[in-house]
DNA sequence: TCTGGGGTCCTAGGACCC
DNA sequence: TCTGGGGTCCTAGGACCC
């Protein structure tokens, strides 16, 4: 058996929060948008004690702030988590594991893979490879973590719920249907709400339903890639091999929500020119040009239209790219354009890193 | 109830080329 | 007049994740 562990901060977020502040232990605490619940905003992390009134991320603040009146909130501020996170990672690439140094696939601020490098098999233990993690982790920030351990990445990724807070959990294909089975098939990472949707229209409404089903009929349905990829999830078997790669952006973004509908069109553009200079200070700091432009416009009450351009000729070009933004905006259908503006977003894809 | 901000990957149809 | 088969690129949109 080759083994891997998934290693997920507890309510990182409002964790880190809590440290610098701690007379804030114990309490609700809800952090989101610019820390106004009157403001159009959602929740990033809630502590647990949030967390016991039903406040949980993607709840709006105001939704938030009506179930737990007495919640603390708290702006977002990203460098602090980054400041953290870098930590925690930096901790985690120093570990050995059977003698020999891991391999670590960063999957955002507060999570990451943890396995031996390609060719090592079995080390073992892989408890108490949790168990030092765990400890290495709150000895070099002061914040708890929860590990799940699996034969591979997709089982070690799902098994970590199972594991928190501060403890450890273990998927393997031996008692992965007798723990996963009976769930929703919304509980498999890269299930969501529509595919969800489509599968229960199927009849199949369980993890150990879509695991027994016909793969060809779900490629008919839901296309020859996905449908049997999602079968796959629920069997535990569509798993990933840890990839120890560094990261390498393929676009960077910016995006605002506006506190007031925008419906002014020249005001419109100004935003887009802003937004597109501040997405460009990103890719500078990468040294790549951007060679497509994307522009997300979210339009009340709630559709949100997309738009995008492959440039002439990869460019850094302030002007350029602003003038290329802008004239996204005149590819709206008439009737778009009638409507107010709630989201403005703009996206620059570059060109792949030279080799 | 009313929905952030940062990303990734997949699909489908049309244009275009040989 | 009717029109294959293979391929690439571009665009818009959908779905998902943290």
């Amino acid at each position: 058996m080759s083994w891997v562990l998934h290693v997920d901060m507890d309510q990182f977020i409002a964790a880190v929060e809590i440290q610098r502040r701690p007379e804030l232990a114990g309490m609700p605490v809800v952090v989101g948008g610019r820390g106004d619940p009157s403001e159009r905003g959602v929740v990033s992390t809630a502590s647990y004690e949030a967390r016991q009134f039903g406040v949980g991320s993607g709840m709006p603040l105001r939704i938030a702030k009506r179930k737990c009146p007495d919640a603390v909130f708290l702006p977002v501020d990203g460098p602090a988590y980054e400041a953290v996170s870098e930590t925690v990672m930096a901790t985690l690439r120093s570990l050995s594991w059977g003698g020999v140094p891991v391999q670590v696939q960063v999957m955002g601020w507060d999570e990451a893979f943890v396995g031996p490098g390609p060719g090592h098999g079995d080390l073992g233990a892989p408890e108490a490879m949790a168990a030092l993690v765990m400890d290495s982790v709150l000895a070099a920030t002061g914040l708890h973590c929860s590990v799940g351990i699996g034969d591979n990445t997709l089982r070690a990724k799902n098994a970590t719920d199972f594991g928190k807070p501060r403890g450890t959990y273990t998927l393997t294909a031996a008692n992965w249907l007798e723990v996963m089975g009976d769930r929703p098939t919304r509980a498999l990472w890269g299930i969501g709400s529509k595919t969800a949707a489509k599968l229960a229209a199927l009849e199949l409404e369980t993890v150990a339903q879509l695991a027994a089903s016909d793969p060809s009929v779900l490629a008919a349905e839901l296309g020859p890639t996905m449908g049997p990829y999602y079968r796959g999830l629920a069997t535990g078997d569509s798993a990933q091999p840890l990839d120890p790669e560094p990261y390498v952006p393929r676009a960077h973004g910016r995006e605002t929500t506006f506190q007031t509908d925008l419906d002014d069109w020249d005001a419109i553009a100004e935003e887009v020119r802003a937004l597109t200079v501040r997405v460009l200070e990103d890719i500078d700091a990468e040294g790549r040009p951007a060679a497509r432009v994307g522009l997300k416009i979210r339009l009340a009450p709630f559709i949100t239209v997309t738009r995008s351009l492959t440039l002439p000729a990869p460019t850094n070009d302030r002007q350029a790219l602003s003038n290329a933004a802008v004239s996204l905006l005149d590819r709206l259908e008439p009737d778009q354009r009638a409507r107010p503006v709630r989201l403005l977003g703009v996206r620059l894809e570059m060109t792949p890193p030279s080799a």
